[in-house]
Parts: structure tokens; C-alpha cells; sequence
DNA sequence: GTGAAAGCGCTAACAG
DNA sequence: CTGTTAGCGCTTTCAC
């Protein structure tokens, strides 16, 4: 049975329990010969703290919570698969927490979450990560946090962020590199702070080629599959169109290929078209999106990682880890067609 | 401060703790006019009972963990939200808990877990269902567990079921209404029992139709995308092909419509192609793809119900709920064309 | 370096 | 219907 608490433990290696909770705990003051003996016989015992009592006793829960608000199941589960890992190892438990940047109750709702489960930490992902009501309302309860994707007031609390706009501007580049000058763009949800982000990289490329953004192609989507197909009949049935589609994310690339296939305009050769975060469609449809890929399991980890330090040293400064993306060039881009459909 | 304590609750209601302890638990033996009373205090107070002390004393963790194994993240979501609302009204902590279902080191792997996280419970989705080993030794360990999905051993515990095979054997059906006795069937991975009752159903479908079925239109799939498209390979490079192509996922279906798109057969013209389960692929690709839609979260809903119930009533019976699910017909199926392409 | 005592906040098992 | 006494398994505090 498990009913081998610390005591039995203590009793076998002939200490108090103070010692073995000690060796647990890796806390100094413990000859060497000690903590071996302990360590064995803990082992062999199979002993396994529990951990309502050394939470209930020490006044943590070791519960984390991962926060969200985003549609995105693939991004979703690659954050929670880093999460979980770096949990994993630390002894951690990983609470998942869906929630509603829009709605008014959000901070109750976090503020209920965090009593109700005696919560460490929160881990905030996009959109959260810039809710200014959310973020002073966790500095004002000294609740622990990180973000991950933030954009703003990175001095608040730890932070793993992508630069987006950085890689967004990369990617212009490489649709002018390829000859394109009349280039049209599909906005992100405005409540993402990435979609204002992609937008501004994708200006500054422009800018930097000396190109004039035309403003009549620049529409605002919201990640959505639908979002893109809108936005793109407005695009794609002007007089004058551009040759090249800038999207913000993969969800509404996917949606401009549908309509510019219902338009019959072919991808790449009329029409190239990117998209943004690697998404599983953009390797399913056809053509494939060229797109841009995110550590986004890898900033989980670390961004869970970071938390955790900073729970057990308390005094640690903040930190900001800012991680590389890359960018895939597959089907759906090519230089700029010339003359009439081959 | 959140010092708040059933100690000051009592305190301020005249009362002892054990009554305050009566009351939050909805036990009898308390007056309405303690209880009203007691109810209020808490109230004013916002008085919230520590789960870790609860825990301790009562040994229960109010910790459930649900396992999967599923790269279907759209699936998992959908689980994870189901099971997440019941856990929420019911004050339980949810852990998710991906595995591996090919490890050998699974039972130990969920052991560990159930150890460490002093569970109280699991859910158990698809394939890990119907994973003997993992079954028998929750059941010698005396873990409660519930099942979503499962086909077999129905009576070991409580499950919440979706019959596949009557549901393909509709589908099927339908494609026989539209005039197709040319079907071919893309098979989901061996390890779901899902891909063996949907297969089931298939082949039943035909039988009661009197149409044999051709063996080398059957392929071996694994629920991923480029299995369905290496299926579809094999099946639309023969001489003689189908009219129809059943595919146990929406994933498969979408590759399916890769490779019939390549070689230039047009769907559902020349060939009709439906998948199942409703995944996002099959509205957001073209032809959007007929297929069933399951009521996943409600599964999820329903079975962590039915897991906290058995947990509250140790000698409860176990019940087998079986949710209905919809054939959603779309573009990706009509009549089977009779002469050339148009 | 180690241990004894106290207590975290709650519920169990009884007694009244 | 209500209260008392223990004690869950661990950490904390402080003494040795």
C-alpha cells in the first residue's frame, strides 16, 4: 500500500523526519553519509511525498496554470506539450485554463481560479500576455507570472517573445527578393498584439524597397479561416490586384487560396500568397504555404522554466528570452507572373 | 489576506468547525437556521476552503487526469474543454496527461502519475480506451476511471460511446443512395478500435446492399493526412477505380483530395469522397468534405460526470452512455458521374 | 549536523 | 443537531 509516509521512511534510516525532509528537499546541513542512507532507503521504500501535505504545510500548491484565449488547437497543444514538460520534470502540476479576453469577467475569473486552486504561478499566453487589467491585476496580487509572445512592458515580469516583427519583415523581403511589388496584406485579430507586430515588419519592408503600401489591399482579418476568404474577395476583385498576398497567419492563407481558386487565379503563377506560424494546413493544402515556423513548444518550456526559477528564488531578476523563427519557402510563392496564364 | 479559515468562519458564526466542515459538504444533521447562517458568514467572508487541507484530511486530491494519445489537437481540445467544464463546477482539478500508447513503459508511466498526483480519477480517450494492460492494472489498482470511446470490456467500468459502426454503416448507406456501388475505403489506425467499427459498418452497409467489396480499393490508413494520401495513391492508380472513397478521417479525406486534385480527377464529378469526424480540414478545404460530426465535448462532459459521480458514490453501478452523431453532407459528394468529364 | 515540538486547514470518528 | 478530540503528512521554528 502507499502508505509509506515520510515517518516510515525516518524510522528505517533511524533520523527524524526533519532529516529526511532535508534530503528531499536538497536543504544543506546533512553530512553526506546521511543523506546517501536516506536517499537509498527512500528509494527502496518506493517512497513518494505527498504533495497536498507538503503544499498544505509550506503554503504552495506546486499547481501552475496555463491561461488562454485563442482558437488555434495546434498552437495550443504545442504550448501545453512544453508546459507539460518542463512540469513534468519539476514536480509541478499543469492546470489548463481556457478563458475570454473578451469578456468583462476575465479577471474575476483568473482572480477566482488563483484562490479557488491556491495557485504558484500562471503561465500567459497571446492574447493574454498583453491585457493590461489581467497584468496589474496579477502585479497587485503578487501572483507570479510569465508571458509568453508579449509585446509590451517587458520589465513587469519574465517573458519568452518571438519578434515578429523581425521575421515578418524577413518575409517581405523575400516576396520583393522575388520581384513582387504590388504586394496585398491580411491583418490578424486586433486583439493580438503579434498582428499589429506582423503588420509593422511588413511596412518597414516595404519601406525600406521603397515601395508604397496600397492601402486598398491591406485588409483586416482576425486569424480565421473565414476572415481570409473575406478578405480576400474584397483583394482579389478589385481592378487592379496585387501579386502577392502578405497573410498573417496560415488559417487565412488557407482562405485566400480558396477563393483565389473559386476566382481562378493560380497559386503561385497570378498570385503568391504567405502565411504565418506553420499550422498544419499550410503543409495540407495545396499549394503549400510558404509560412513562417515558431518554436512555440520551446517557448512554453522555457517560459514555464522561467517561472519556476523565479518561484524558487524569489529575489531573481526578470529575464527575456527572445527566440528565432524561421522562415519556409514552399509552393505558394514565385516571382511575379509575366503575360497571360500558361 | 486570504487567511480566511474554517477556524474564522466558525469563530464569527458561534459555531464549531465541524459545523462550518458540515455545511460546505452538504451534509445533513445541520439546522436550516445554522446552515443559512453559517452559509452567510462564509459568504461575507469570501471564505474558500483549501483544497490541499481538504485533501489531506479527507485523502482525495479533487485531481482527475485526463490521458490521450491523439495527434488530432482539434479532438483533444474539444475533450479537454468538455472535461474541463464539469471539473470547474464540480471543484475538481484537471490534469491532461499525453502518452505514448506505443511505450512499453505506459502502465508505469500512468502509475507514476497516479502516485506522484495522488489521483482520484481518469479519463480515458481513444486508443488508450481500449488498451488492456493499461485497464487491467487500473482496475487491480483500484483506480476509478471512465472511458470515452471504448468498445470493449463495457461493464469494468463506466464509458461514454459514439457507435462508429452504425453510424459509417449510415454513411455508407448514403453513398449507396447517390448510386455508388464502386467504393472504395481508406482504413484509420490499427490501434483505434474507432478504425476497426468503422470499418465494420461499411462493410455491413454493402452486404445488406448486395455489393461485394473490391479488396484492392481497401487501404491501410493510420488517421494521419499523407497515409490517406499514400492510400489514395494506390487506389486512384489502378486501371479500374471507384466512384466513391469512404475514409475513416477528415485528415486522410483531405489527402485523398491532394492526390485526386494531382492526378486531375475532379471531386465529387468523378469521385465522391467523404471522411468523418468533422475536423476544421473538412470545411476549410474545397470541395469541403462529407462527414460525421460527433459530439465530442459532450462525451468528454458526460464522461467526467459520470467519473466524479462514481467517486462520490463509491457503490454506484456503472452506466455506458451513447451519444447519437450527424451525417453532414457537403460538396464532396454527389452521384457518380456517368460519361466524360464535362 | 540533527531533532522535538508545533501547526498548516481541514475532516474522521466519536460522543453528547 | 452539534461539538470534541485526533490526526492526515509534511514543513517550520528553534533548540541542541
Amino acid at each position: 500500500m502507499s502508505k509509506i509516509t515520510i515517518n516510515v521512511v525516518a524510522a528505517k534510516a533511524n533520523v527524524s523526519k526533519k532529516t529526511v525532509s532535508r534530503v528531499l528537499n536538497n536543504e544543506p546541513n546533512v553530512s553526506d553519509e546521511t543523506r546517501k542512507k536516506v536517499t537509498d532507503i527512500a528509494e527502496d521504500l518506493g517512497y513518494k511525498p505527498n504533495p497536498l501535505a507538503r503544499g498544505l504545510a509550506s503554503n504552495q500548491s506546486f499547481i501552475l496554470a496555463l491561461l488562454y484565449d485563442n482558437p488555434n488547437t495546434n498552437y495550443i497543444n504545442n504550448i501545453q506539450t512544453g508546459a507539460l514538460k518542463i512540469c513534468q520534470d519539476e514536480e509541478y502540476h499543469l492546470l489548463i485554463h481556457p478563458c475570454k479576453a473578451s469578456s468583462k469577467e476575465l479577471v474575476n475569473n483568473v482572480a477566482e481560479l488563483i484562490s479557488h486552486s491556491r495557485l504558484d504561478g500562471l503561465v500567459l499566453t497571446p492574447p493574454l500576455s498583453d491585457f493590461p487589467e489581467l497584468i496589474n491585476f496579477l502585479l497587485a496580487n503578487k501572483t507570479p507570472f510569465v508571458r509568453i509572445g508579449a509585446t509590451e512592458n517587458l520589465t513587469c515580469s519574465s517573458a519568452v517573445v518571438s519578434n515578429d516583427e523581425q521575421t515578418s519583415f524577413e518575409m517581405t523581403q523575400y516576396l520583393i527578393s522575388l520581384g513582387h511589388t504590388a504586394i496585398g496584406f491580411v491583418k490578424g485579430h486586433p486583439q493580438h498584439n503579434s498582428a499589429a507586430e506582423r503588420f509593422l515588419g511588413f511596412q518597414r519592408a516595404l519601406k525600406s524597397a521603397n515601395i508604397k503600401i496600397h492601402e486598398q489591399w491591406v485588409q483586416q482579418g482576425d486569424y480565421t479561416f473565414n476572415s481570409g476568404e473575406n478578405c480576400a474577395r474584397q483583394i482579389l476583385t478589385m481592378a487592379e490586384k496585387p501579386s502577392a498576398i502578405f497573410c498573417s497567419n496560415d488559417y487565412m492563407a488557407a482562405g485566400v487560396l480558396k477563393v483565389a481558386n473559386q476566382l481562378e487565379i493560380s497559386v503561385p503563377h497570378q498570385l503568391s500568397v504567405t502565411g504565418f506560424d506553420d499550422a498544419p494546413i499550410s503543409r495540407h493544402i495545396w499549394p503549400t504555404i510558404s509560412t513562417i515556423q515558431q518554436p512555440v513548444e520551446d517557448m512554453a518550456r522555457q517560459a514555464t522554466e522561467l517561472l519556476i526559477e523565479k518561484l524558487k528564488i524569489t529575489d531573481s531578476k526578470y529575464a527575456t528570452l527572445s527566440l528565432e523563427s524561421r522562415l519556409l519557402k514552399r509552393e505558394s510563392t514565385s516571382p511575379p507572373f509575366k503575360g497571360k496564364k500558361s
